[in-house]
DNA sequence: CACACGATTGTCT
DNA sequence: GACAATCGTGTGT
């Protein structure tokens, strides 16, 4: 279990860096369809990313889990991970998915069932900051990149993580 | 049927 | 910083 610390919207075919935009077959009708439906495809063949579905009524579109703070589950997760140290157990999109053991195969998952996968309410972000999503070409200029400020467990980004960190444990350095 | 192209990551220089 | 790994989908011939 973790608290998600970083997310990215992905929209309609007016978001060019959408899969809607491009696809119009196979997994990605999911996203044309209900809402809180785990929307699940491959990255350059090899790494798995997990998508909620999420739009307005009779839209389409849905946000891409990016990177989690391990709550529970520790061990396994680094398992899974071949060993990482734990501030790269989540912190990517492909890297949550292999922590969490996502595979293809939980594609079209209901995620408001507490289930095998699910994503509910109980650890809120602290602090939501937005900005440019990473790793894409087209549409980068839609700040739909949202991750918890400070978090040290936020993927590489622009690197303002490593920044941001530094300046917090600083502070608390000061502080004690 | 033959390409080109990614919502990435780990490794090597 | 550069680069390979690897596969479903779209486009072109």
């Amino acid at each position: 279990m973790g608290r998600i610390v970083e997310t990215e919207a992905y929209l309609d075919a007016s978001d060019l860096a959408s899969h809607t935009a491009r696809l119009r077959r196979g997994r990605v009708l999911t996203m044309f369809g209900s809402t809180g439906i785990a929307y699940i495809h491959q990255s350059y063949g090899i790494h798995v990313m997990l998508n909620a579905v999420a739009h307005p009524d009779g839209g389409v579109g849905g946000i891409l889990l990016r990177a989690a703070e391990p709550v529970e589950g520790l061990e396994t997760m680094r398992q899974r991970r071949g060993g990482v140290s734990d501030l790269l157990l989540c912190s990517g999109p492909g890297r949550l998915c292999q922590a969490f053991g996502v595979g293809l195969d939980d594609h079209g998952t209901d995620l408001t069932v507490g289930q095998n996968i699910w994503i509910g309410s109980g650890f809120p972000p602290q602090s939501i900051r937005a900005g440019e999503r990473i790793g894409i070409s087209r549409s980068r200029e839609l700040p739909l990149r949202f991750f918890e400020e400070y978090s040290p467990h936020v993927s590489r980004g622009d690197g303002v993580r490593g920044l941001r960190f530094q300046i917090h444990a600083a502070a608390n350095a000061n502080e004690a």
